[in-house]
Parts: C-alpha cells; structure tokens; sequence
DNA sequence: CCGGAACATTGACCTGAATCAACAAAAAAT
DNA sequence: ATTTTTTGTTGATTCAGGTCAATGTTCCGG
C-alpha cells in the first residue's frame, strides 16, 4: 500500500500545544502575501501564528480521511495535495488539486466530504479546526478572504464538472494540459503560461482528475506526441508544442 | 426555441430605482428564516430590503447568461432554477440547481461562470451585484451566512463530480433520484424523505445534470419501473418503491 | 374535442472508452 | 550492478452508452 495514514505524533517535536513544529515567523512565510493570511495585519497575523503549526507530508500521505472528523485546516506552503472522493468499491475521482498558498479543510463543519492526500512531498501549515473557526468568526476581513477563495473554487468544481460530464476522452486530455500548463507556471518560478512543465503526477491521478482509465489517458497522450501536438520528455515532464490546435482540441 | 433572454425591462413596474417591484416588508418574507438574510436584524433587513427587488421569472427565461457580466445576485423565492455550462458546439452540463431560500449569482466576481435559466415559473429577490457586495462588506453576519452555504455548495459540487466522473448510468440515475427526494422533501410541505415525489423538470435536463442522453436516462427510468423500483405514475411524478435498493444501486 | 407541438419511449446499430492481458521501461531496493 | 517493484505503454476484445430513427404519449391552444 502506498498511501498510508499520517500519524501526527510521529512527525512530533515535542511542543507541549499540539503536533509539528510552533510556527516562529509568519512575516516571513513563503505564502504570507498569497495565502489567506494576506488580509490580516502584523498583529492578528501573530495571533493567528500562535494557533498554527508547520508540518511536514510525505508523498503519499493522507492528511484527511474523508467522511472522519475534520480537525484541521491548513495553508499550503510547498508541495501539491488531491481531494479524492472514493466509492465504497474504490473507484476514485480527484475532485480537487491545490498548491501552495492554497486553503485546506472544510471550516465550519464536522466531517470531510474528502480525503485530503499530499501527491508531492509538501509543507502545510495546519490549525485546529475549532480555533480557526473562532478566529475566522472574529476576524470578517479573513473570513472574507475565504469567501472570494472558496467562491473562486465553487467555479473551478463547476467547469470541471462539464468536462467530466460532456467531454470526449481526447477533450479532456487537451483541456487538462491546458489548465496544468497555467496553473504550474503560476506557482513554478518561470514565466507565463510556459508551454514546457513538470507535472506533479502520474498516469493514473491525471486519469483520477479525468475520470478516465489509465490506459485511455495514456493512449490519448501517446496520440498527440505522434501527431506532434506536444513532446514527453520524461514521465512526468509535458512540453506543448501547438498551444492553439491543443486549445482547439479542448472544446 | 424555448428558452428566451430575460428582459428587465418588459416586467419593470415603473419604480425609479431599478427593475422589478420593490420590497415591502421583508420580515414577511417566505423565505425570511431559510436564506441569508436570517443573519440579519430588523434594521439591517429593511436596509437591504431597499436594494433589493422582486422579480417574476417564466419558466425557460434566463436572468444570467454564461460569460457575460454578472450584474445581479438573488435570492429565491419561489420555483426551481438551474445553472448551466455550455460549450461551444451546443452541449449543456447542468452544474447545479437551486432551491427557494438558495442564493444565486456570484458576489464579488466580473462575469458570470454559468448561465442561470428557471425551470419552473420563479421568483426572486433580486440586487444590483455591486451593492450587494458593498452591503455584504459592510455585514459580517451575512458573509458568515454567505461562506457556509458557499462552503455547502462546494462540497455538493465535488460529490457530483464523482458521480460524473466514475459513476455508471444506473448508478448515476438512483443518485439522482435519492437526492432529489431528499432535496425536494426539504422544501416542499410534506413529511420527511418522502418515497413519492414530482420532478420539477422532464428528462432532457435529468440527462444534462447526470452527463448521460435523454434516451439512456428513460431507458435507465424504464428498466427499475419494470423492476418495480419504483412507479412513474406521471411525466414528472417519481415514487421510490423499495428505497434501499435504490440506495444499492446508488453505489 | 381536435390537431399540432413538445416531450418521452423504444428499437437497431455503432463506437468510444473500458477491460483484460502482455510487455516495456523507469525507479527503488538490495 | 542486479533484482524487484512500480509505473507506463500497447494490443485485442468487449460492452455501456451514444446515435439515428421511428413511434407513442402528454399537453396545450383553438
């Protein structure tokens, strides 16, 4: 099995408030103007940090199991995590995928409507649930921040669910390079919407996003490379050679 | 063509402020309790009372069309709406429907991510989107109402996704049925998830919200009747026989 | 009550993607 | 360096659901 449980007090460092390590600097966070934490000044911002921890995942690694108590939240600080809903015989469909900066957790509620996994080796910075929610009800501007995230959010489920529920396998494969290609080059430290890009995942978690087979998605892929639409440099690294047929094909 | 663009001004009552008749007396709202506004008091409501207007909607008619510049939001009063995402060669996914007491639009956004068409004959409580966001700001309360449903919103749309990405037709049409049974005994005024319920839509637009055509939706209808599933007494008249297996089925 | 339009069902057939299976290549472990 | 494991590709075949086409049913206006 490769996706294993996370076990918080294995990762301890022996803080006498919780698991992971206090958080020492927020100021100098590597998300601190991108993340939620941006709508808080220097003193809530402290206040906040008091109540987080830094925690290291591993690749593999499930932070939330869903249908369990969600205990926690998070920001994300480095690596790439799935939200994965799974049916009782354990066909899988990624629902969603965030990157630094990126919120986690279900604020203001019981259990996770999803099991949250780190696909990359990543760095949160993960609160109890309970005390984030009391600080979000008493601080509107960050609250306020989460609304315009989650709204942002709602809007990417529900384009994706046209794509899962009206395009062709080819569509889909077009359509997910396509927004993989911008969404990398956002976080990743190069330029624009670069046409070459490292991919966070394998065959079959691109076919979870997809909801396709591994084997159709690799088809499709092999397809394109043939006709020249793009190039494979490695397993994981994707290089668009022509952005506007690719465009054509995603529908 | 049945559905046809909303025209503000052919229902306008004549109010110097805007479209629509204005509001009354929100205190006696039918919705009052169950939408956003509960987070308000009497002074806060009459306030945002004053910016609001009701608003007829014809069955078919569109008050949001996909792409354009989301300049209202609304709250519903009476009847069933969807909201749509179109691509280009005409395919329709249904990404969401909603309910009396259901927020509708997309506060603090520029243009609209989905069409928004009425199913039923409606009525909405409608605001100009910029000063329901200026409001909004100004109301913490609201926005804490306006997070959690958004947060509801967003989980519901990433459990349809699985539905979409990894379900099969029967599955897909049992779930639909199941939610649509708790969904409907939730607003209407008989007792609990009831087995007997109407649909407020034909099978056209059954198909667009579960990704399959209207003929594998009826034949998918037809094959549980047989099975004495369930009854289809009318058009859009649905009654769950035996609940538990469509519950199996559901997956 | 009749006629037409919109909506729904049913059948025959086809096809895109799933499934089953073998193999190849890369990565990890020894 | 070599074995083992994991991951990805490719081919043959099947089948669920799409497409095309005909027919049946309900609804609505006159």
């Amino acid at each position: 099995m490769t996706e294993t449980s996370f076990n918080p007090s294995s990762l301890s460092t022996g803080a006498a408030t919780g698991y992971g390590e206090p958080v020492t600097d927020c100021a100098t966070c590597v998300v601190r103007n991108r993340a939620i934490c941006a709508s808080l000044d220097a003193e809530e911002l402290a206040l906040l940090g008091r109540l987080g921890r830094r925690q290291r995942v591993k690749a593999g690694h499930t932070l939330l199991w869903e249908g369990d108590d969600a205990l926690v939240v998070a920001n994300v600080l480095e690596g790439v995590l799935k939200l994965v809903v799974a049916s009782a015989d354990g066909r899988e469909q990624i629902v969603g995928v965030v990157f630094p900066s990126d919120f986690i957790g279900r604020p203001f509620g019981k259990e996770s409507p999803y099991s949250v996994t780190a696909m990359t080796d990543a760095e949160v910075c993960i609160f109890n649930r309970k005390s984030f929610d009391d600080f979000a009800s008493a601080h509107p501007d960050l609250q306020h921040k989460l609304l315009r995230r989650t709204l942002d959010e709602l809007d990417r489920a529900r384009h994706w669910m046209m794509l899962l529920g009206r395009k062709s396998a080819e569509e889909k494969v077009a359509s997910f390079l396509l927004e993989m290609s911008e969404r990398l080059s956002g976080q990743g430290c190069n330029s624009g919407a670069r046409s070459g890009f490292e991919l966070p995942f394998g065959r079959q978690q691109i076919a979870d996003i997809l909801g396709l087979t591994i084997e159709t998605t690799s088809r499709q892929l092999t397809r394109m490379r043939a006709e020249g639409l793009l190039d494979l440099p490695s397993r994981r690294e994707i290089v668009i050679n022509d952005r506007a047929a690719m465009e054509a094909l995603a529908g």
